[in-house]
DNA sequence: ATAAACTCCTTACGTCGTATAGAAAAACGA
DNA sequence: TCGTTTTTCTATACGACGTAAGGAGTTTAT
């Protein structure tokens, strides 16, 4: 990021890269690219080490930087790139399931590949599959004849609660795991014995908290669903009514 | 977070520290906790290293390592300690005002603590403070008489439009630096040379863009700020909307 | 007095991104 | 055609990081 921007967006954006002297390059772009998405995919974005990305190439670490000139621009590579996925969402017929439309794909996206979500900055969109799923966004609330300042606030606050909720739906499917329930288990008894007064000092949160056990079977996973849609419906409900 | 959580958690909440053998110890973990913060607020999370917090006591890295167990645990400790800082919201009145009230002392933390934005994670809060800033807004929401899962959904979507729009205006204070101000100027360039054609792919963006510009001033700054106050408006629009 | 428990220091390991420098390879100018 | 130039890729190395291991010194319990 701390470079000229110039050949990274260059890259990003379909290629010039006329006749070049030296030897033939054996990789691609793409394929590296491509490759540390797998990895990403598997372990997680720290995994996405050079040597690792050259490894599964059969290749040096080094080598990589004449494709890439540094690990982050191969992140902001990656980041556009599984942004193809999510393809167009089309702003006919009602606009507010359009948003939910857009909205659930976007989560969707974020839950097959949760390393998106170790990719932190609210900076301007670099790319253009990011910036597809932008505009389709755009047309959407463009259809819904919101001024340009409700457009500005519902995408921000549209990107967060997809960002945030996929968070928390990631973060519930990790703690399903045996060792994280241990971990968990020895947190609330430690809890409990270091704060036996915690439901008289909160009672509000103790109350959702039962609520949510009363509730039963998946107590994480499933509650997170359910408050993610109602999430964007209480924010499609808001721009209804203060549409005028 | 790997390890036993029980001791970190006793800290949090307000140890024990019975009597002890060896040699006294020559500082306190909070005396620790708020020189990592202090690090913190300067040059940001990375720069918290546990060789940085010992220099800054006068004393090594690993002796911090009887105070706290690891960095991510010191990192625990660093964010519920700043969260004490929001106090208590207090829910009289009118729940809308209080909501919005609640969502504006949150962001100004964010924007206190930058580096709070760089902890991953929507994980259970684990220490007495964060937990006070969930019960404020809980009790708001309580007094707004939402169900329960209204409750929750609602809690989802503001913390993370909070947390989004406060790396927003974040990011949009880093971008004034003159540094920062030459790569955007570079990075337009090279887009406006790598899509010639970007007005027409994406028509939807390229207008509020030119909105954007057409307000004139600080483009990015205050357009942020009025981003957030209009979402969280957006928000408490639907929960009234849907509230019965 | 001796033993146990504890703090703190020094040293060291394995990891990372990437700077540097050189070898081999391809295209260019003559 | 033959250097010259440009580029790819490798090997090596540096300085960061978190923290494991081991040891010296200090305090308390027996």
């Amino acid at each position: 990021m701390r470079t000229d921007p110039a050949r990274a967006i260059a890259v990003l954006w379909g290629r010039a890269a006329g006749p070049r002297r030296g030897p033939r390059q054996a990789a691609s772009v793409e394929e590296i690219v491509a490759s540390a998405i797998g990895i990403a995919d598997a372990d997680g974005l720290d995994a996405v080490t050079m040597r690792a990305v050259g490894n599964e190439l059969g290749r040096t670490a080094m080598s990589l930087y004449t494709y890439v000139v540094s690990r982050d621009v191969l992140i902001d590579l990656m980041y556009d790139s599984v942004h193809a996925e999510l393809g167009e969402v089309r702003a006919g017929g009602d606009w507010r399931k359009a948003v939910a439309r857009w909205s659930g794909k976007l989560r969707d996206l974020y839950l097959e590949h949760p390393w998106l979500l170790e990719i932190q900055s609210a900076r301007p969109v670099l790319g253009p599959h990011e910036q597809q799923v932008l505009e389709s966004l755009l047309r959407i609330l463009a259809s819904a004849e919101l001024t340009f300042e409700d457009r500005q606030a519902a995408t921000s606050a549209l990107f967060s609660i997809v960002k945030g909720a996929a968070r928390q739906a990631v973060d519930a499917r990790a703690a399903i795991t045996k060792a994280d329930a241990e971990w968990w288990a020895a947190a609330g008894k430690a809890l409990a014995d270091a704060a036996p007064d915690f439901a008289e000092r909160f009672p509000e949160s103790t109350a959702v908290a039962a609520h949510q056990r009363r509730l039963g079977a998946q107590p994480w996973v499933t509650a997170a669903d359910q408050a993610f849609t109602r999430a964007i419906e209480l924010l499609i409900a808001g721009m209804d009514k203060l549409r005028d």
